[in-house]
RNA sequence: AGGCGCGUAGCUCAGUGGAAGAGCACUUCCUUGACACGGAAGGGGUCGGCAGUUCAAUCCUGCCCGCGCCUACCA
């Protein structure tokens, strides 16, 4: 059988499986097929995404989780798609457009704007998708939804008709945030707060009408004081009792505007305990204009202009309006001061811009009636979080909701389905484009859409469903819904998983999930945000051409704990670099096992094994490796069952490279060197290759979620019986087979460990070279141990690379054999090993390193006793911390014991010389 | 301001009511036919501080000190 390269090499393997993969159906999940269903929706990336390393984490463990359980038989279904992304997309568009054509969308007009947007929709396909293939996806490709297209552009109707005719829907003149760069209305979730901006908070006077005085006010945004309708003042505040009902002068526009009582806007503690409202521009404004019946003056334009409201500072920017208005006031002589002041400004999530509350017409959700339900969901188990202490996070949220503006006054989106009549001036709105008016009959050309489009998330909301073929009763909604994980980062909690709740719950009576997971964020090492303008970004794809899919998923699955809130992976190319190393020792056990099955059978092997390890005549090692990959791939499946998948996957990594790897295929070169190429060693040779076959096929698909490449690249090449699956894809995930448990061995060979490491211990520390042949003498406390160890000297010498190995009851003199005087000791459990070295032990030291070990084992002892010595312990600690810390105590004394008898023979030995 | 959470080895992080673990880094030795992207043997932690509950606390409770995140309209 060929060697393989001695390096593994990513590059020449995952694209090629990747496309096996494709072709022969593997990822596709038949809506049909009579298995148990397994289903996860893609959170859909933007079309005009790149992959970054967010996707990367998601897609991981999203993969993990599919591959998973297709492998134990279940129908998984994992559904991949992209989200429109109304203002990101139309963004992109628009600055192309500028720069290609010196154009504005407004030149092209509507129609021909978003016939743009497809057509580089069109160009530049869903790069995104591409890039979540080199992953090792197993995506139902089948299932590709796109927000925007026609099937899931009508269910976005639907469910907007739907809300709409049962009330849940409105159309409303309120205050919404406003941002005046994407001239768009934005929902309070799009809205960023920067906390601690340091401002200023500016006190101005107005004069009372009467002349009897003025009122001071401070503000940090004194421009607003041009839409000002009235000052509050507290009702029982004694400075400003008096000037309750009295009128101001405003000194820019001609306008009086009165003196209010108002004690929910006002704290008399704060700042001069008056306060200038201007309800069309503040939210608490706002509510205080509707208590009193104030006027609504809405100051600035769609781009954050002043407007004709603004008397003589009409035309100015909003904060060349805060300039102007500063100066004249002060020429006035109303300027009353300034401090400077730490508060919280709004910006668009998407622009950055300082967003504008506005006075708008708009449309909204009712939400607390949808939130309600899901509430009631997640109270009663019906969907899950994990880690289960977001769902604190939720219930604040869900408990303290608004109303949704779903609004935007963009042209890329799902257009509002309302329509306007020029004759009887009534809306109608329908599923599909009228022909006449609702309401007077009044025929289509009078008839004008709403110009306004919806929110994304308004369609995101219906993915888990819409996507499955919804408002149809389809086969895959059957199947498939509610689906059974979402996968998330937590930063989308209120955008997107609450709100998938509430709609899966109103429009399909059932959650859309049964579980949420919610990973954290990807940063860079040192916990900042990873962004091209900083500069710290990693690109999966790159590390993806470097290192392979394989070493990105499996250094990200080893980083995905539970996170605690407010912590994130921190993520370096060196976590790559170790999973790489990873790869490469998997891919170099590989080619030991293959190069060592000369003459194997599987199906001679697989005969063998198939009642078990009992009747298969196996030696301890095989009975051993055999074991511990089956309590191994139990560890793994629970994990994964609990979603603890930095433990699956540390799990798995360990076994292979510390049980497999260091130690069975080091005991493995041993027992087939011992068997030797000739017939008498057939069968010795049939165990260990069937082992190693075994142990290292076990690990190929535990790991195969996790690593999917090189999994099925190494499983492809091993020897397997007849009748075998033709892809690791669809076999079978290992889950523990009990037959193979074997406690009787792992103990065995646990003790057999211990006292190999303690040999080399002697050797490393004593400096004796490989080659030199030494004698390691062994003494044990109980029949049951010598019999162990007789049985297994030869392997014990073969891993220490010494001449013999002898074994004797404690007690047992080995005197007359070896000159006692160059012994070097030490202790594994209670097992006394010995080294006899001729001039390279010097009794001084050797007794000075035994007393050393002496007093450490006698303090541990004297614990131990000191806590057995207090009779409330006895009586209330369980039996089996008793029974354990008894059987340490007697381990202890017997190795105390066993140094002191090492102690007295050098003492002998010293007397002597 | 409220809520959630964190503080464990030099670094990044698991973890458990019964005298603490991993990866990386570090020290010494080893190119013996799977792998130097390797092997062997090691060093390193009063589990943030103080009190309490308990037979027993790194783990539970309270307070304190640092830090992160989320929500919120303080002019």
């Amino acid at each position: 059988m060929a060697e393989l390269p001695k390096n593994y090499e990513p590059s020449a393997i995952e694209p090629r499986w990747y496309a096996e993969w494709t072709a022969r159906g593997y990822f596709h999940a038949d809506a049909q097929a009579p298995k148990a269903p397994f289903a996860i929706v893609i959170p859909p990336p933007n079309v005009t995404g790149s992959l970054h390393m967010g996707h990367a984490l998601g897609t991981t463990i999203e993969d993990i989780f599919t591959r998973w359980r297709r492998m134990a038989a279940y129908n998984a279904m994992w559904l991949p798609g992209t989200d429109h992304a109304g203002i990101a997309t139309q963004m992109v568009v628009e600055r192309e457009l500028k720069a290609k054509e010196g154009k504005t969308r407004h030149d092209l007009g509507r129609d021909e704007f978003v016939k743009r947007i497809w057509e580089w929709r069109g160009r530049t396909g869903d790069r995104i998708l591409e890039q979540l293939k080199t992953m090792g996806s197993s995506l139902d490709w089948e299932r590709t939804t796109f927000t925007m297209e026609p099937q899931y552009s009508a269910a976005v109707i639907e469910a907007f008709v739907r809300l709409y005719e049962e009330g849940l829907i409105y159309r409303a003149k309120r205050l919404i945030n406003w941002c005046p760069q994407d001239r768009t209305a934005l929902s309070d979730l799009e809205v960023d707060y920067d906390e601690g901006v340091q401002g200023e908070l500016y006190e101005f006077a107005y004069p009372l009408a009467d002349g009897s005085g003025e009122l001071i006010v401070a503000t940090t945004r004194p421009e607003t004081m041009l839409g000002d309708t009235a000052v509050a003042v507290h009702p029982d505040d004694p400075r400003h009792k008096s000037k309750i009902g009295k009128m101001l002068d405003h000194p820019f526009v001609d306008r009086q505007i009165p003196v209010i009582a108002d004690p929910i806007l006002v704290d008399p503690k704060f700042g001069t305990g008056a306060v200038k409202v201007t309800p069309a521009h503040d939210p608490n404004d706002f509510e205080t204009g509707l208590r009193h019946q104030l006027p609504m003056i809405s100051i600035f334009d769609e781009a954050g202009i002043v407007n004709a409201q603004g008397g003589e500072f009409a035309g100015l920017d909003r904060f060349k309006a805060r300039k102007a208005v500063k100066a004249r006031l002060a020429e006035l002589r109303l300027e009353r001061g300034s401090k400077p002041h730490v508060h919280a400004v709004g910006h668009c999530q998407r622009c950055e811009t300082v967003v504008e509350p506005m006075l708008s017409t708009q449309w909204f959700v009712k939400m607390e009636p949808l939130a309600k339900p899901a509430i009631e969901a997640v109270e009663q188990g019906k969907t899950k979080f994990v880690p289960e202490s977001w769902s604190k996070t939720f219930f604040h949220w869900m408990n303290n909701i608004r109303d949704w503006c779903i609004s935007r006054q963009l042209w890329w989106g799902h257009r509002i389905p309302a329509w306007y009549c020029g004759q009887c001036q009534d809306m109608t709105i329908a599923r599909t484009t009228p022909n006449f008016c609702g309401h007077c009959g009044a025929p289509a050309d009078k008839l004008q859409q709403d110009d306004d489009v919806l929110d994304t998330w308004f369609s995101s909301w219906l993915w888990p469903f819409a996507t499955l073929g919804w408002p149809n009763e389809t086969r895959e909604l059957k199947t498939f819904y509610p689906t059974t994980v979402l996968d998330t980062g937590y930063d989308i909690l209120f955008f997107w998983v609450a709100r998938m709740l509430m709609a899966g719950l109103h429009f399909m009576k059932k959650v859309p999930f049964r579980t949420v997971y919610l990973h954290t964020m990807v940063t860079d090492e040192k916990g900042n945000k990873m962004s091209k303008v900083k500069g710290n970004t990693i690109d999966p794809v790159d590390v993806i051409k470097e290192h392979g899919a394989d070493s990105l998923r499996f250094a990200l699955a080893w980083l995905t704990t539970h996170a605690a809130q407010g912590k994130n992976i921190k993520f370096s190319i060196g976590n790559v670099e170790d999973a790489r190393r990873f790869a490469n020792k998997i891919w170099n056990s590989a080619n030991f096992v293959k190069l060592n099955l000369e003459g194997y059978d599987a199906d001679r092997f697989a005969d063998r094994i198939a009642d078990g390890p009992d009747n298969a005549e196996l030696d301890l090692p095989e009975r051993w490796i055999l074991s511990r990959v089956q309590r191994v791939s139990e560890e793994v499946d629970t994990a994964l069952e609990e979603y603890r998948i930095a433990d699956a996957a540390q799990t798995a990594y360990h076994f292979v490279w510390n049980e497999l790897c260091d130690w069975y295929i080091e005991l493995a070169k041993a027992g087939l060197k011992r068997a030797g190429t000739g017939p008498d060693g057939a069968s010795a040779r049939l165990k260990i290759q069937g082992a190693l076959v075994t142990a290292l096929e076990t690990s190929m698909r535990l790991l195969h979620p996790f690593m999917p490449f090189i999994t099925e690249e190494i499983w492809q090449q091993l020897p397997k019986p007849s009748g075998a699956p033709q892809s690791i894809m669809i076999t079978l995930y290992p889950v523990r087979d009990v037959r193979f448990y074997d406690d009787a061995s792992e103990a065995s060979m646990a003790l057999v460990q211990k006292i190999i490491v303690a040999v080399r211990a002697i050797r490393t520390e004593k400096k004796i070279p490989g080659p030199a042949k030494v004698v390691a003498l062994l003494a044990v406390t109980d029949d049951y141990k010598k019999t162990i160890l007789e049985g297994y000297k030869q392997i014990i010498a073969e891993q220490v690379r010494c001449s013999e190995v002898r074994v004797r009851r404690s007690g047992a003199s080995f005197s007359g054999e070896f000159s006692l005087e160059h012994i070097a000791t030490t202790l594994a459990g209670d097992v006394e090993v010995m080294i006899p070295l001729e001039g390279l032990v010097d009794p001084v030291a050797e007794t000075g390193k035994l007393e050393k070990d002496l007093a450490k084992l006698e303090n541990d002892l004297a614990y131990l006793e000191k806590k057995h010595a207090n009779p409330k312990f006895l009586e209330r600690a369980p039996l089996e911390v008793l029974d354990k810390d008894r059987a340490q105590m007697a381990e202890l004394r017997a190795a105390i014991a066993k140094i002191q008898v090492a102690l007295e023979r050098l003492q002998a030995s010293e007397k002597r010389r």
